[in-house]
DNA sequence: AGTTAACCGGACCGCACGCTCCGTTACGGT
DNA sequence: ACCGTAACGGAGCGTGCGGTCCGGTTAACT
């Protein structure tokens, strides 16, 4: 599956990613091939020419993800700093996953295990739990924190959801710094970043409660 | 719809609700009906004879959700300590929550308005926002604490999946207990519920990473 | 401009799901 | 024990999905 050598099958294929990209981060994992297609004004056929199938064409648009949320705990564990690394590491990591993670959640159980892909993922959680027993030994993480917790969080920032993406990135910036106020060892009391606005009261009545029930049952 | 009146009728519908309720848990609300009807031991079309459709199978298999919900946030704010409620709140819905609660988030954009559902709902936040109100008055809530954080701490324990029901519970129990630390405005720090085990290191190698992902990438 | 093969798009297949139809079964009152 | 009928179960329908096939189209090289 190299890359096209004309022109225009370049320029769909990156047309291709570029809309995927977009769709599954609005409209989720589940977002239909044909609906790709549709936006990117061409045919299914296309698609297929160009990736194997479906699960090959989102691991190759969020080929980039893995690579940065590596990249973001190895810039962390390299500060001098353990607790400032920790700290960057959650709220990077938080911020990357609050575009374009729940792709992933779909598709890596059934990925070829080739491709290092699990490679890399283990090496990266061995480098997060070093730099979590640092972050620890500095007395500002909390003693009895573990590694499980960071996953938590990571886990927890999945749930997020909110209308427009500047919405997400807000309520994921403010979630990152709650979280980390409860890992803080020390009785300090950091400002937060700004609240998010959600749709608490309805613009147009009865509307937003149904494509937003809030979670609250 | 009403109830029927054999009573092996009575005992199949009630034992497709206790499935279904098992099965949602389990596997998600997208479970097809023939898997529910299969572990009920019984034909689709007794499930079809029960409820008009899968909407309100799940509606009615998780009708206790708004309920409990709604009476917890009730019992919070009979609380003569506002601080004391508003953590009781934040638990027991995290906990309510951690099982069965995929089902509505999938299920309430298309429910019939009717059925006094949107207005429990709205009555609820209105009580939720009186106890918010309260608690902060009293100074141990944070003073930039917003309704909407609440909301943000909800969204978040739906992202929280874990292999057992057990599991489930367990980081659901941490994860409120830690929202709670960010929340307070005071310098005390609490002990943690015991921290969640989840499968870093797999038992069988490669196993747990293709069914268990981690939400580290 | 002409040739060629790479490329395109829409019709199409197989499958899984929600839901229904209809012949069969068995509960419950007499 | 008998019978009427509520209840049952599995075959089958329509739909929407991922993925494929084939006849028309067009970029790129001479």
């Amino acid at each position: 599956m190299g890359r096209p050598r004309r022109s225009d099958a370049r320029d769909n294929r990156e047309r291709i990613l570029a809309v995927a990209r977009l769709a599954v981060a609005t409209d989720g994992p589940d977002v239909p091939i044909r609906e790709i297609a549709r936006r990117a004004r061409i045919g299914v056929a296309t698609v297929y020419r160009h990736f194997p199938g479906k699960d090959a064409l989102l691991a190759e648009a969020f080929a980039a993800q893995p690579v940065l949320c590596s990249a973001v705990v190895e810039e962390g564990l390299a500060q001098p700093n353990a607790w400032l690394g920790f700290r960057l590491v959650l709220e990077e990591l938080v911020r990357a996953h609050a575009s374009g993670r729940d792709f992933i959640r779909a598709l890596v159980p059934r990925l070829p295990p080739e491709a290092g892909f699990a490679a890399d993922h283990a090496r990266t959680l061995r480098m997060l739990a070093e730099l979590v027993r640092r972050a620890r030994r500095t007395g500002e993480l909390r003693a009895d924190f573990v590694l499980e917790d960071l996953i938590l969080a990571l886990m927890a920032n999945r749930g997020m959801r909110a209308g427009s993406p500047d919405d997400r990135q807000a309520a994921a910036r403010r979630f990152a710094a709650l979280m980390i106020q409860s890992f803080r060892a020390g009785p300090e009391r950091a400002p937060l970043p700004p609240a998010v606005r959600l749709p608490l009261r309805p613009a147009g009545p009865e509307r937003t409660r149904r494509e937003h029930p809030l979670d609250l049952f």
